[in-house]
RNA sequence: GCCACCGUAGCUCAGUGGUAGAGCACACCCUUGGUAAGGGUGAGGUCGAGGGUUCAAUCCCCUUCGGUGGCUCCA
């Protein structure tokens, strides 16, 4: 007998072991006829959580709890498990569909996504499919729908399955079932999308929905390359992308999604509102910020700035380039050399060298190369070797030269190391927005997300060793107080741990320990789950790190605090204890938006553009209903800018309507409407961006001072205490 | 860096083997209008760059630069 416990709490007896599909025909014919797979898990386990998605036609064998998937969850929303089913199978019809328009094409890997799926392929020579190509194949996907095909699951043992695969010949297919043995597979399941031996199949572990007719809609959507197995030296693949969802309808809210996360794009909105520019002569990756954008960056470096007083930190300033002893001193020269600009040498010795037939190789070593003295110096220290001996060379072959700044922990380092500290003094805390400059692949680069050169929002922060957890919660605390003036809430916190069995780690292991502890014990106070993750700490120390999506749906990591043991010692850092002897300081890196370019981008596309009044390039726009009240208008403008308020009058001819339309397309959050009738009065007529009506009339000085207000506080769009919400109550 | 696709006016985009078009923006004129486009006129482009095929190339081919999507990478 077996007992199944459904999601109500409810108990089905079975005599023998039941499929899912049995189990919803028992509770009701309604059911079965939607039933798209199941969950099953062990009686009384979090089934959304260690639950196991399994066909319908899968038969349990044990006492156990299951929820019956169906497109939608009794409470309306979309199941995300039914779309996991559907886009898998999917995923297979499109394969058969593109089997069948190109014959000789070898199918690799076909997984579900999140919002999509996909299918890696291998195109025979000469072969390839362009995005023409979309329109047959949906219609052959089409008809294999249609036909309302059963998903067939059957297994073969191992050595029949790798014998069968062996004969078909597909070496992709052929690792992904070693891979599966590997994994502790006991057998190999096949998917017949029909039956087997005479419709067309494929090595699959499952599960699918029970037949294809079940997938409402579906498109394929886009092209790409990838590796097989991620590997640049393997074959290259073609990625096919596509989606499925239970019914039309989803598909196109789906489309309707896609096409609003292309407006809100920071990229798209960057050049409508003029916020950025990237210029072709003046190199990729490389920010233009506008007199718009210049705003808003600056805005939000006042912001922090503020904050950061508050919290005892000193600003300093340091230079784009440094020597690359200070580099190799750090570590990040020449080890991270590949996403670096090159080095800066000197154009005379270059000359020199070359005349005298100094090869490429030759020069590079020279460059790389340090003194046996540095060499000794260093790895004493750090009591490693991090300076290999092939690297040392005469000091008179060493090729002196600059670096473009990668990072600015070491100028901060050396400001640090600039004056003897008591351990009185600590935590010593140095902040700078300071540019950086790294050499990102041509490909990777992705509008102010992903650049060449940016710059953090940097501090680092020298303290004794009792100091880390308070200091680390302090960063998170202006974090904290970054996010919720501006609103951002959807933040994934991870939290980096040292891998257990990892030996590349810096420091003493109990200090390690604390410092974890430390993270962990601050990421806890941001109100906000949090991962953690071991192995994805730095090898000098765990991290914190912040990361958000855009509106793609890509992940971008912005703000980031770490812990440091690696540079104190590297840099010799020390500070006068109590017992008047030279202890080690800790330093930590925190950069709360981690760069004015990325953040700038994601606080683009969180706002679509549709900054708070304090953001906005323009705060105010009067609007004259004529030439009659120009100078009303002006007074008014005047006014404001007195307050600081960024305002501008359209003196245009055109009719208010228009001038509404186009501030409004410039996103200002809000417009003082003037005529004859408001200057008489002594008021505005106030619209705000986002409401189209007029909000009704406002004293002149009220206005005014009430905008300043405002902007003081830092005010969300509408959130009360605003101009706006002072109107719409 | 790799693969696919793309590159026409400031912006968004049509288009063609016989040297190019729309809308918006811009300039000027008329209009002085009370809450998301009043009307007219005009200016603006070696069709990303270089080379080739052709009587003729913006269009076809090659190279190159840049962009987009993905892969890889991200101290």
């Amino acid at each position: 007998m077996v007992r199944i416990t459904l999601p109500d709490g409810s108990v089905k007896e079975f005599a023998n072991a039941p499929t899912v599909g049995e189990v919803a025909a028992s509770i009701g014919a309604g059911l079965a006829k939607s039933a798209l797979g199941g969950r099953v898990g062990t009686t009384g386990a979090n089934l959304a959580k260690d639950g196991e998605l399994v066909d319908l036609a899968h038969p349990i064998e044990s006492d156990s709890s299951l929820a019956i998937v169906t497109a939608k969850n009794r409470d309306g929303t979309v199941s995300p498990d039914a779309l996991y089913l559907l886009r898998h199978s999917c995923a297979h019809v499109m394969a058969e569909a593109i089997q069948r328009l190109y014959p000789g094409v070898q199918l690799v890997y076909g997984p579900p996504l999140e919002t999509n799926f996909y299918y890696d392929m291998l195109f025979p020579d000469g072969k390839v499919m362009s995005a023409d190509d979309f329109e047959k194949v949906e219609a052959e996907m089409a008809k294999i729908v249609a036909e309302n095909r059963p998903f067939t699951r059957y297994e073969l043992p191992i050595a029949d399955g790798i014998a069968k695969l062996e004969k078909e010949g597909s070496k992709f297919k052929l690792d992904n079932a070693q891979r599966a043995v590997e994994a502790g597979s006991k057998s190999l399941s096949w998917y017949a999308t029909g039956e087997p031996g005479k419709n067309w199949e494929d090595l699959c572990r499952g599960p699918h929905v029970p037949a294809t007719g079940k997938i409402g809609a579906f498109k394929v959507l886009s092209l790409a390359s990838s590796y097989w197995k991620g590997d640049e030296k393997l074959d290259r693949l073609t990625r096919v992308y596509g989606t499925a969802f239970a019914t039309k309808e989803e598909l196109e809210q789906y489309a309707r999604l896609q096409e609003e996360a292309r407006r809100r794009d920071h990229r798209t909105l960057g050049k409508q509102l003029r916020l950025f520019h990237i210029d072709e002569m003046v190199g990729q990756g490389l920010i233009l910020w506008t007199p718009k954008g210049s705003i808003v960056r600056n805005e939000l470096q006042n912001f922090i700035g503020t904050e950061l007083r508050k919290q005892g930190y000193h600003q300093v300033y340091t230079p784009h380039i440094g020597k690359l002893d200070l580099y190799k001193t750090s570590g990040h020269f020449p080890y991270y050399k590949e996403s670096q600009f090159p080095a800066i040498v000197e154009g005379d010795d270059l000359t020199k060298l070359c005349d005298s037939g100094c090869s490429c190789g030759e020069l590079v070593a020279r460059i790389d190369g340090v003194s046996a003295q540095f060499a000794r110096e260093l790895n004493e220290r750090t009591g490693r070797e991090v300076i290999a001996q092939d690297r040392v060379m005469d000091a008179d072959k060493l090729i002196n030269g600059f670096l473009l700044k990668p990072m600015n922990c070491p100028h901060h380092a050396k400001i640090f190391a600039s004056e003897p500290h008591s351990y009185r003094d600590l935590p010593v805390r140095l902040a700078e927005f300071g540019t950086v400059y790294r050499w990102e692949q041509s490909g990777e680069l992705n509008g102010m997300t992903r650049v060449r050169g940016f710059t953090q929002d940097d501090a680092h922060l020298f303290v004794r060793e009792d100091q880390v957890a308070e200091e680390v919660l302090g960063c998170l605390s202006l974090v904290k107080i970054i996010f919720a003036t501006l609103g951002m809430h959807e933040y994934r916190v991870r939290v980096g741990l040292r891998d257990p069995d990892g030996t590349k780690y810096v420091g003493d292991p109990a200090n390690w320990d604390k410092a974890e502890q430390a993270c962990r014990d601050a990421a806890k106070t941001l109100g906000v789950p949090f991962s953690e993750e071991p192995g994805e700490a730095a090898f000098y120390g765990p991290k914190i790190d912040f990361v958000v999506k855009d509106v793609i749906g890509r992940s971008w990591q912005l703000g980031t605090v770490q812990v440091d043991y690696n540079l104190p010692v590297r840099f010799d850092l020390s500070y006068t204890g109590q017992d008047n002897k030279p202890h080690r300081p800790v330093m930590i890196h925190r950069a709360p938006f981690g760069s004015m370019e990325r953040f700038g981008g994601v606080l683009i596309e969180h706002f679509a553009g549709a900054f708070p009044c304090w953001l906005s390039p323009e705060q105010v726009r009067v609007l004259p209903i004529s030439e009659k009240s120009a100078a009303y208008a002006d007074e008014l403008v005047a006014a404001l800018k007195a307050r600081g308020v960024r305002a501008s009058v359209d003196h245009g001819n055109d009719r208010v309507q228009a001038k509404i339309k186009v501030a409004a397309e410039e996103k200002i959050p809000y417009m003082a409407v003037v005529g004859p009738r408001d200057a008489e009065n002594r008021v505005v007529s106030v619209r705000a961006r986002g409401v189209e009506a007029n909000l009704g009339e406002m004293p002149f000085d009220a206005f005014v001072s009430g905008i300043a207000a405002e902007i003081d506080a830092r005010l969300l769009s509408g959130a009360p205490g605003t101009v706006q919400a002072a109107l719409t109550k």
